[in-house]
RNA sequence: AGCGGGGUGGGGUAGCCAGGAUAUCCCGGCGGGCUCAUAACCCGCAGAUCGGUGGUUCAAAUCCACCCCCCGCUACCA
């Protein structure tokens, strides 16, 4: 495993269709960046790539609902999500797109490989199309009767309600999900990829993939015991990979054979960028380079069968996964993280709030490798709080300090006790331990074998006790403290991986060097006795629990975006006066009010019957948005909105200046 | 329905594949110590018949069988 002189990291493409949440980077993200600077701190040469799959029809209807373009979704969560990934410090070589030209020209190249090589045939199927919403629907976007339990929403791929597996022409009266019309069953023709014939070589292929999690082996290995059946790789929609086959321009290539296609063509891209363009050719070419990816265990099979058939059938040169560590899920509350639910915590919310390094801690400290994990507000502000600040944070930082204040620098080692011998020891054993575990990709046990060294040197400073030390035997305390340093070089970087920033300042504070220009086992070389050290701040500080955020609607997720001041200013809130309530003549709950916002009386629709009286409305000073787009509501038109509030007990409560101010006065 | 993962003191969690003597760690509760450090740190105590039943074995949390319960996947949510 070690001594090998490269090292392609993969990591799977997040869909840019929404922000990223929490669930994905303890999914894939942090563990794919933890073993990154673990392989460069080795002196590997890493590249890791990844970046936003950014076609296939969620998009497509996406843009629909919001009126815009595909391209403008996908570029606003790829920045989007490019910028969160990089303020948690995931340090990709390369975190790109597959909007691009540069990878479509990769899929294509593949895609025509294959279909030249006969790995890639046409075929044609029954397709449920709406007629209304002209296009063919995914399995996902019709909705019927379930042919077996009844269940009356069941998705064309499967129900809900039974867990039965269906195809979309099972269902009892189907639907249209968009517009709720009746589809109909087209001919239309489309491309396989012919998994079947990769059988044979995937077989052997995995048959020395022994050490592999549990979970990854055991999914692969039942694909293959059940035979692979080949796929259907393109869809009928516009957005994706064109196909290079005359006659099929209103087909695309399906996303998740686009998307896998990224890792080579993000390859290409980054050789080209750091201006050797032979370059990717060392990680894709060598068989002296290893190749792993990160992904969560929804996304097994395209890494452990699909992609590794395409690259079999694109060119025999080409270099096939060596470990795929996936992992579980993260849960939230018990239940799933879903982006179309809005049940989740988004990355950017959360690095408003608190450090990269926080955060990175706390999920590697609960990292899902082995089964789902649950994300629990208290146990983050707990566990940041006593682990890492209270145990490794206040040792390094007690180490630090005394040192700082009673010797300015580092003091040299005199004669070693037991006890400085077992704390060494301790230390190396546990370095080459986490190292070990970070080599088999078992990151959550190697951070705590690093917080158990925390313990014991805390234990080991507690039981030598230098603040009596330095009263007498100033030589034994320096002896004391230049272990307890080397300690907590050891520490630093044992913990660069999980928590890169703030070890990055300390270890330059310590040693003088930044810590990526340093090695892996330069930890254990001691310290530089005499080297002047500074009082410096504790390195971490306690935080506090977000108010609760968990359960937080789809829309304010989404779409939270701060309003510019501009923006406020243009809805017009003015002052009104209620001149006249009248009843809305067709409907029961809305009132007819004439108000007076200076420049014109307008009229405006609102639905307070019940509420208020007219009596009690006519001559009350209200607010107004008189910029709202006019609308007319049961026959009458209302050129703008009076702001109340209500909350969930129907409560309702009219906004009003709480003193005299003439009609028309501008609120800013 | 099939497949995958899991059920361990009040909560969370390690150990299970390669069976063994006091079942790990964190939080929480209780009691003590220290005063270098961010009310931190250190020590001790209470608390688990390891989902259930049966089996293999000198010995089972660990292996086998059956059952119950939770979670996930089933080809576009990490």
């Amino acid at each position: 495993m070690r001594g090998m002189s490269r090292t392609f990291i993969g990591v799977a493409w997040p869909y840019a269709n929404g922000p990223l949440h929490l669930g994905h980077i303890a999914g894939c993200y942090l563990p794919a960046d933890i073993y990154a600077r673990y392989m460069r701190l080795r002196g590997e040469e890493v590249l890791m790539v990844s970046g936003s799959d950014q076609h296939g029809t969620p998009i497509t209807l996406h843009a629909e609902e919001e009126g815009t373009t595909p391209e403008e979704i996908a570029e606003r969560y790829h920045r989007r999500n490019a910028e969160s990934l990089r303020r948690l410090g995931i340090s990709f070589d390369l975190y790109t797109k597959t909007h691009r030209e540069g990878h479509f020209r990769v899929v294509q190249d593949i895609f025509l490989t294959l279909l030249n090589k006969g790995f890639i045939y046409r075929k044609s199927m029954e397709s449920p199309y709406c007629p209304k919403c002209k296009r063919f629907l995914p399995d996902r976007y019709v909705e019927g009767t379930c042919p077996y339990c009844g269940y009356p929403k069941a998705r064309g791929d499967q129900c809900d309600n039974c867990g039965r597996t269906l195809d979309p022409k099972d269902l009892i009266d189907i639907k249209c999900k968009i517009c709720s019309s009746t589809p109909e069953f087209r001919e239309t023709e489309h491309f396989y990829l012919k998994l079947s014939a990769f059988e044979g070589r995937l077989r052997e292929w995995v048959s020395g993939k022994r050490n592999w999690r549990a979970n990854t082996l055991n999914l692969t290995m039942n694909w293959l015991k059940e035979g692979l059946k080949d796929r259907p790789i393109t869809r009928d929609i516009t957005w994706g990979v064109p196909i290079p086959v005359d006659g099929y321009e209103d087909k695309r290539i399906y996303v998740w054979f686009d998307a896998v296609c990224g890792y080579l063509s993000a390859s290409l891209q980054w050789a080209e960028e750091t201006g050797d363009k032979e370059a990717w050719k060392r990680f894709w070419l060598d068989e002296n380079t290893r190749h792993v990816y990160f992904l969560a265990k929804d996304n097994i099979p395209f890494h452990t069968i699909i992609w590794p058939a395409m690259l079999m059938g694109y060119s025999e040169q080409y270099h096939l996964p060596d470990d795929v560590p996936a992992n579980e899920y993260l849960k939230l509350g018990g239940e799933q993280f879903s982006k179309s639910r809005g049940h989740a915590l988004w990355l950017d919310d959360f690095l408003e709030r608190y450090s990269a390094d926080n955060v990175r801690f706390y999920l590697s400290y609960i990292m899902p490798e082995n089964r789902d994990a649950t994300f629990d507000m208290e146990e983050f502000v707990q566990v940041v709080n006593t682990e890492l600040v209270g145990n490794v944070g206040n040792f390094i930082h007690r180490a630090l300090s005394f040192t700082a204040t009673r010797f300015g620098e580092v003091p040299g080692l005199g004669e070693l006790t037991d006890a400085d011998r077992e704390m060494l020891s301790h230390l190396e054993r546990s370095f080459r331990d986490v190292g070990d575990l970070l080599d088999g990709f078992r990151f959550k046990e190697a951070l705590k074998r690093a917080l158990e060294l925390s313990h014991e040197a805390n234990r080991y400073f507690s039981s030598q006790e230098p603040w009596k030390l330095i009263k007498g035997e100033r030589e034994r305390c320096g002896t004391v403290l230049n272990v307890s340093l080397q300690v907590v070089k050891g520490l630093l970087m044992m913990l660069h991986p999980f928590v890169p920033f703030k070890t990055s300042e300390m270890w330059r504070e310590l040693t003088g060097k930044g810590i990526q220009e340093s090695h892996w086992e330069d930890a254990l070389g001691g310290v530089e006795e005499g080297r002047v050290l500074r009082k410096t701040p504790p390195p971490f500080s306690k935080i506090e629990p977000f108010e609760k955020v968990e359960e937080r609607e789809v829309k304010e997720m989404e779409e939270k975006e701060y309003v510019t001041v501009e923006e406020f200013l243009r809805m017009g809130l003015v002052v009104g006066k209620v001149l006249e309530v009248k009843d809305h003549p067709k409907a029961d709950k809305l009132y007819l009010l004439k108000v007076d916002i200076g420049e014109e009386v307008r009229q405006i629709v609102a639905g307070l019957k019940g509420i208020y009286t007219p009596e009690e409305l006519e001559g009350k000073l209200i607010v107004i948005i008189k910029n709202l787009k006019p609308a007319k509501l049961r026959g009458e038109i209302s050129e703008g909105t009076l702001l109340a509030a209500e909350n969930d007990k129907g409560v309702v409560s009219i906004l009003q200046p709480d003193k005299e101010i003439e009609p028309g006065a501008p609120i800013h």
